[in-house]
DNA sequence: GTCTATAATTTGATAGAC
DNA sequence: GTCTATCAAATTATAGAC
C-alpha cells in the first residue's frame, strides 16, 4: 500500500466518520494533499472502492484495538470496547465509521453494505463469546447498541459526557 | 400546509430515513409525484429549509407518539419510547430520522443542526422527567442511545430482532 | 504517479410564461 | 401551482501525455 494511497484513506475516513459517505469528493480529497482528482483514480477506481477499502482497514485496525486480554472477564471486554468507541470521539469528535455508514445504508453500494454487515457480524460474534453465557448475544446487541447510540448523541450534543452518561450502567 | 407539500414530505422523510440528506434531490420527489424539480422550489426554498421542516414535523409526531401516559411508571414510559422506535422499523425497515441525520451531522446546514440538537434535547428532557430519581439523565441518555443504536443495527443486520434483542434489558 | 483536458451526468436553483 | 428553459456548479470518471 503505497503512503499516497494511505494519506488519502486516512482523509476518506476522517471525512466519512464525521459527515459520512457524501462527505467528501476525490477532488477534495486531492486538493488536501496537493494533488489533482484523476490521479486520486490512479490509486482507487471508484469512490466506492475507496470507501470500502477505508471501511476494511479501519475494521481490521478496531479488532486489533479491542483484541482479548488473557484471562479477561467479561466486564473487561465491554470496557476495552467501550474505551475503543470513545478515543475517535475523545480525539476529534469522530463517529465510529460503520456507526455513519449504518445510518445511511440504504442509499450505499453492495460493495460497502457487504462491508458494514460483516463488521457487526464480527463485533457481535467477538463480544458475545468474551461475554458468555447463556444471554451472551443479546448482551452483545446491547453493548453495541449502546455504544453506537452514545457517540451519535454525544455528537449531537457536542459534549463527550452523553456518551460516558449513556454507556455508564454497561459495566 | 399544502396537499402537495406534504407529499413530497412524506417523500423527503422516507428517503431520508433510508439514505440519509444526501439520499434525495428534488428531482427524485418531482417525478416520484409527477410534477417538476422547479415545482418543488415553489413549495420549498431550498433542500435545506425542506430537510429542517420535515425534521421539525417528524419530532412533532414523534413527541405526539410517546406522550405520557397519566399515572405511568418509569417502565411504561420507556416501553413507549421503544414501541415509537421500532414501528418505523417495522414499517419498511426505517431508521429514526434524527438518528441519520445526527450520523452525518458534520456535513449538514446549520438550520438542520440545530433541529437535532433540539430534539434530542427535548427527548432527554421528557424522558428523564419520566423515569426520575436521582440518575434520571443517565438513564435516559442510556435509552436513548440503546435505542437508536438498535435501530441502526437492525438495518445493518436486516433483522428487526438484533433491535429487540439489544433493547430487551432495557425495562 | 501525476498531470491536462474533458466527457457525461447530476444537482440545486432561478427566470419568466401560463 | 406548475410549466419550460436554463444556469452554474459539482461530481464521478476516462483518455492520453509526461
Amino acid at each position: 500500500m503505497n503512503a499516497t494511497a494511505e494519506r488519502l484513506m486516512d482523509l476518506a475516513e476522517a471525512h466519512m466518520r464525521n459527515a459520512g459517505y457524501g462527505g467528501f469528493s476525490f477532488r477534495e480529497l486531492a486538493a488536501e494533499i496537493g494533488i489533482k482528482s484523476a490521479s486520486v483514480h490512479h490509486h482507487f477506481p471508484t469512490k466506492a472502492t475507496m470507501a470500502a477499502a477505508v471501511a476494511r482497514r479501519y475494521g481490521d485496525r478496531f479488532f486489533a484495538a479491542v483484541a482479548a486480554q488473557p484471562g479477561e472477564t467479561p466486564e473487561e471486554a465491554i470496557t476495552i470496547y467501550r474505551a475503543a468507541f470513545r478515543a475517535g470521539l475523545d480525539r476529534g469528535g469522530l463517529m465510529c465509521l460503520f456507526g455513519v455508514l449504518g445510518a445511511e445504508a440504504g442509499g450505499l453500494s453492495p460493495e460497502i453494505a457487504q462491508e458494514i454487515l460483516s463488521f457487526f457480524g464480527r463485533c457481535i460474534d467477538d463480544l458475545s463469546g468474551r461475554i458468555g453465557g447463556p444471554d451472551a448475544r443479546a448482551r452483545a446487541f446491547h453493548v453495541l447498541a449502546t455504544l453506537e447510540g452514545g457517540l451519535m448523541l454525544a455528537r449531537a450534543y457536542g459534549s463527550i459526557e452523553a456518551f460516558d452518561q449513556a454507556v455508564a450502567g454497561l459495566v
